[in-house]
RNA sequence: GUGGAUAUAGCGUAGCUGGUUAACGCGUCAGUUUGUGGCACUGAAGACCAUGGGUUCGAAUCCCAUUAUCCACCCCA
């Protein structure tokens, strides 16, 4: 087929038959988001550049190579959010929710690009689920933030996942350890590659990353960070750990994860699956203290999380997990003849106001084809309305799933009747879970 | 951005030592007598064999380029 257009590369189409897939994420992600006592936020999809210069960070490849930039008529330059915590700082900020009662707790559904190089779990347009805690610097709210994903990532069904931790410290900390870090690669200059070697000045942790054998088998006996934390970065840290341990959520101490956005300190995590390949990472979060202040806010801690939907799903599909029941039609109004469309349309219109799933055939198709299709679509019932039906102002009532039919008079109080039989079918057991 | 592999009907595949109307399964549609689905049988529609060039009497089959997808690097969700 030649279409006359084509897909961007790296966005995906969202299928109507799939569409219950992406419900079930959606659906478990917020009502357990709002278990924890968080509530939804909404704000654009594309901002300020500034915006993510100064939060994500200036030196990061997120904000160096992968933002879609656009400028309008006038001076401005606007960004397609590549995350959202950027736009939920601004957003807060200039609402001015922290002046109400903290924490301040919020989750979002959203779009995010990035201009990458687009492969399995790594698009330019994906989704994330996203929370965001404000005001508290208790380790509390970090075990608490790590509970809440660790309990979405259970009640979607993922079992094959593995919880990292680390601490990279508070900017004081830090800077002792990339001191630290920058003494001791200097000492291999000869042998690491490149982009190390351009790490080493700007963001010496991130060799600590690299996957070339090189320069882990360097990095192997390197500085760890956790050495070099402050008295409060560390009671911080044991503290989450004490946490996390009596709530029965296992974890690995991995010294050498390093998120690559400038804005975290002290805790940060990811969840990495082991079902989809190296794109594995199906959460990835942490403490961001500094970035309020920063984006002109009153200095106020602040943490969060934020899952890839589509990452999610490849690990769901991966794992074979239960997804939602597509919803199937509830009734199906097969009818012969012109004066039976007059009827069916009435009917269908009754049902339908009543909240049921009712559908009626709209292809001009032959009773039996329209018995196939209304098999073919689920439909839990039938109703055949034909030129004998209605002289005598009844029509016929098929349970498709038993296959036995029954009579049921039109007219006033129909709705009533029809409902009573499907309460009373239901009872009998021969209907699925999802009928209303 | 760097490597490697792949690209045939809506989907999944066969055909690929070049040669008549490109095959199969699923799906779609229609029939298998009177007004009733699931099973079975029969038939039909649907592909300029990713796109653009080239080699050749002749290419889905060989060559080149482009694009997309997959895998790895990189990065991250």
């Amino acid at each position: 087929m030649e279409l006359i257009a084509k897909r961007p590369n790296g966005t995906k189409d969202m299928i109507p038959a799939e569409a219950h897939k992406w419900h079930t994420v959606e659906h478990i992600a917020s009502e357990t988001a709002e278990c924890f006592g968080f509530k939804e936020i909404r704000f654009p999809m594309f901002e300020e550049t500034g915006l993510f210069k100064r939060s994500v960070g200036d030196t990061t490849d997120v904000v160096q190579k992968e933002m879609y930039t656009v400028t309008a008529k006038g001076d401005d330059s606007f960004t397609l959010r590549p995350e959202g915590t950027a736009g939920t700082v601004r957003a807060v900020l200039q609402n001015g929710l922290l002046n109400d009662a903290l924490p301040l707790k919020a989750y979002y559904i959203i779009s995010c690009f990035r201009h990458e190089k687009a492969q399995k779990g790594r698009l330019r347009e994906f989704h994330q689920f996203g929370i965001e805690m404000f005001g508290s610097k208790s380790y509390l709210a970090d075990a608490d933030v790590i509970a809440l994903a660790q309990t979405v990532l259970e009640r979607l069904g993922i079992k094959n996942t593995e919880l990292n931790i680390n601490s990279i410290g508070c900017p004081q900390c830090r800077q002792k350890y990339q001191d630290a870090l920058r003494e001791y690669f200097s000492a291999y200059k000869d042998k690491l590659c490149d982009t190390c070697l351009s790490r080493m000045e700007k963001n010496p942790m991130r060799i600590l990353d690299c996957k070339s054998e090189i320069c882990s088998d360097i990095a192997k006996d390197a500085p760890i960070i956790l050495d070099y934390l402050c008295e409060e970065c560390n009671e911080h840290f044991e503290n989450l750990k004490e946490n996390l341990t009596e709530r029965g959520i296992k974890f690995t101490v991995n010294p050498k994860i390093v998120r690559g956005l400038d804005y975290y300190t002290k805790t940060v995590f990811e969840f990495v699956s082991n079902s989809i390949g190296a794109q594995g990472t199906i959460c990835g979060g942490g403490r961001y203290d500094g970035l309020v202040e920063q984006l002109g806010g009153q200095p106020t801690p602040a943490l969060g999380f934020a899952m890839g939907i589509e990452r999610l799903l490849l690990t769901m599909e991966a794992e074979n997990c239960e997804f939602f029941a597509p919803k199937t039609c509830d009734v199906y109004i097969a009818a012969m003849g012109k004066a039976a469309e007059k009827k069916t349309v009435q009917l269908v219109n009754l049902l339908r106001d009543e909240g049921y799933h009712a559908e009626y055939d709209v292809m001009g198709r032959g009773l039996k084809a329209q018995m196939k299709y209304a098999d073919k679509i689920g439909s839990k019932f039938t109703i055949v309305l034909g030129d004998n039906e209605l002289e005598k102002g009844t029509a016929k009532l098929k349970n498709m799933a038993k296959g036995e039919e029954t009579e049921i008079t039109l007219g006033d109080g129909f709705i009533d009747r029809f409902s009573d039989m499907l309460i009373g079918d239901m009872f009998d057991g021969s209907l699925g879970d999802n009928l209303f």
